[in-house]
RNA sequence: GGGUCGCUAGCUCAAUGGUAGAGCUGCGGACUUUUAAUCCGUAGGUUCGGGGUUCGAGCCCCCGGCGACCCA
């Protein structure tokens, strides 16, 4: 491309634009050469919407506060009249207020630049008094006006809803559209403060582990590849951090977490995205009812945070309960008695086969009998769940770093937490015995030979510090994205900001 | 992976195989207390992309793209 050759160009594709972003350039360029500038460096804000409805929200009707102040916003509404125009400015929390121009106050060239230059959308600064109008909505009177951004691409409606596409792939419209998405958007740090301060309340402490990792453990998923030239070696974005977290725990750390992202190169779907934020934590002298119960208080803490009671209701209207303790039942019982016979971690293969094939699951070629029985009762169990629920001791071939269960043969110690039917947490009582330890990730590599892209790796540095002594520990993780699920009732997606899309 | 549905103006949506429309937005005009202001006038389209059938395709058929839901 030449610099000749350039102009043209891009004349030809602004020629191609919309007549209303046409129109709105053509805004830009008599604000560029008239004034008042379309993005100045700086303007005299004095306070925020935010203040001013704290402070003067309680007024009457037709009030003057004789205060003076300047105030930026975005346009969301405009109400002209010949001499007097009214614009609605919204800040990004939601909170609304009301500017005036009249003909009296800012004189005949400033609103008829007003009326001429301003555009829903556009971001504001009014200077005058604070009134209230006849109305009695809160209201700055404007002295003057000044643009502080304008907007050169025309807002959506706002009476409709916005389309699926455009509120994922451009969150920031949603932002501005919709008081939910913000909503949400301003939940997630304050569950994530909430659970750092539930932790480090309870004295643990937060480390960071590498999300880089040269080689991929501590859960059973399909890891992201990717190259580092300087090594000139395979990395694995982490799956989990576990591995790390144990050898923190090894080393002298009696409580430690991390909260952080995983990364999983697996489908995308309304529960599930490839990238998530996953809280860990590790307990010594904690087993796996410990971490239960610390698990429930976590989650019930930031219920509290953001809506003030544990039963409250989600955004289309559904009431959730997170009150009082949370149901717990044992899967092989739970699910001999769904099926109407026993089943066991002695249940024999073919029997477990045959179970799928009725229940139309279609079983893959790596799977092991305790998938069998955990996808069986998936199908069976989970659906029957009414509150929060603790599903405990899973079969011991699917939890290789989870120690056997201290009673029960064939299981090991192990719970998912399942909320509105989505796996929310998990917690275990950890394998700390390093020989075992070994035996089970040498079985794993075994199915990793055959073919399982799930199955972990061999681990020799983790087992180095197994050997050197871990004492008896708890470990949950809680998925803080489907914590905002059951907080909020939206999917996955909606509670991230910028979830992965396909490129348009 | 399989099935169903969807993609039309800036936005949200209409349109028996027969002139692509509406509301809001935009533009022009009126209006000094509006609240999605109102009233009058007006502009706005490569119907997701490609191919096919047809006198004629937004619509029917095939291929592809993106998405939603259900199933596995």
């Amino acid at each position: 491309m030449t610099e000749q050759s350039a102009p043209a160009v891009d004349d030809v594709e602004v020629d191609d634009l919309p007549e209303q972003m046409l129109v709105r350039r053509d805004k830009r360029a008599r604000l560029l050469s008239d004034g008042p500038h379309p993005y100045p460096v700086t303007l005299p804000v004095t306070t925020t919407i935010d203040a001013l409805r704290a402070e003067y929200g309680h007024l009457g009707i037709d009030e003057a506060t004789g205060v003076n102040v300047g105030v930026s916003g975005r346009i969301m509404f405009i109400r002209n009249t010949g001499k007097l125009c009214f614009a609605t400015l919204r800040t990004g929390t939601g909170e609304t207020l009301q500017a005036m121009l009249s003909l009296a106050q800012v004189g005949e060239e400033a609103l008829e630049s007003w009326k001429s230059l301003v555009d829903i959308g556009d971001t504001v600064c009014v200077e005058g008094e604070v009134i209230t109008s006849k109305r009695g909505e809160l209201s700055v009177m404007a002295d003057s006006w000044q643009m502080a951004a304008k907007a050169l691409r025309p807002l959506p409606v706002a009476h409709k809803p916005l389309g699926e596409q455009t509120r994922v792939r451009q969150r920031y419209i949603d932002l501005i559209m919709r008081p939910e998405a913000n909503t949400i958007a301003r939940m997630r740090p304050a569950v994530m403060a909430s659970i750092r301060s539930s932790l480090t309340g309870r004295d643990y402490i937060e480390v960071e582990t590498p999300m880089l990792q040269t080689q991929h453990g501590g859960a059973a998923a399909r890891p992201f590849i990717t190259h580092m030239n300087a090594y000139d070696m395979e990395l694995y974005l982490r799956i989990a951090p576990e591995l790390f977290l144990k050898r923190c725990v090894v080393g002298g750390f009696d409580r430690v977490f991390e909260i952080n992202r995983n990364f999983r190169n697996e489908g995308a779907d309304s529960t599930h995205s490839p990238e998530f934020v996953m809280l860990e934590a590790y307990q010594t002298y904690a087993d796996y009812n410990d971490m239960a119960r610390i698990t429930r208080e976590t989650i019930q803490e930031a219920a509290l945070v953001v809506h003030g009671s544990l039963q409250f209701e989600h955004f289309d209207g559904t009431p959730q309960d997170l009150s009082g303790e949370w149901a717990q039942v044992s899967m092989f019982p739970a699910l001999s008695e769904a099926l109407g016979r026993e089943i066991s971690p002695q249940t024999p293969m073919e029997e477990l086969q045959q179970l799928c094939t009725q229940a139309g699951i279609a079983p893959e070629k790596t799977w092991i009998h305790g998938k069998f029985v955990e996808e069986l009762f998936e199908h069976h169990v989970i659906p029957t769940f009414t509150g929060p629920t603790f599903v405990r001791d899973f079969p011991v071939d699917t939890s290789p770093l989870v120690r056997d269960h201290r009673s029960i043969k064939g299981v090991v110690e192990k719970w998912d937490l399942y909320i509105n039917g989505s796996e929310t947490a998990t917690g275990y009582s950890e394998l700390t015995d390093p020989v075992i330890q070994r035996e089970r990730l040498v079985a794993q590599g075994t199915l990793a030979d055959r073919g399982d892209v799930e199955a972990m790796r061999l681990d020799e540095d983790f087992l180095r510090a197994l050997e050197y002594g871990m004492p008896p520990t708890g470990g949950i993780g809680i998925g803080v994205d489907r914590v905002l699920m059951c907080l909020t009732g939206v999917g996955i997606r909606e509670t991230i900001l910028f979830p992965l899309v396909k490129p348009e």
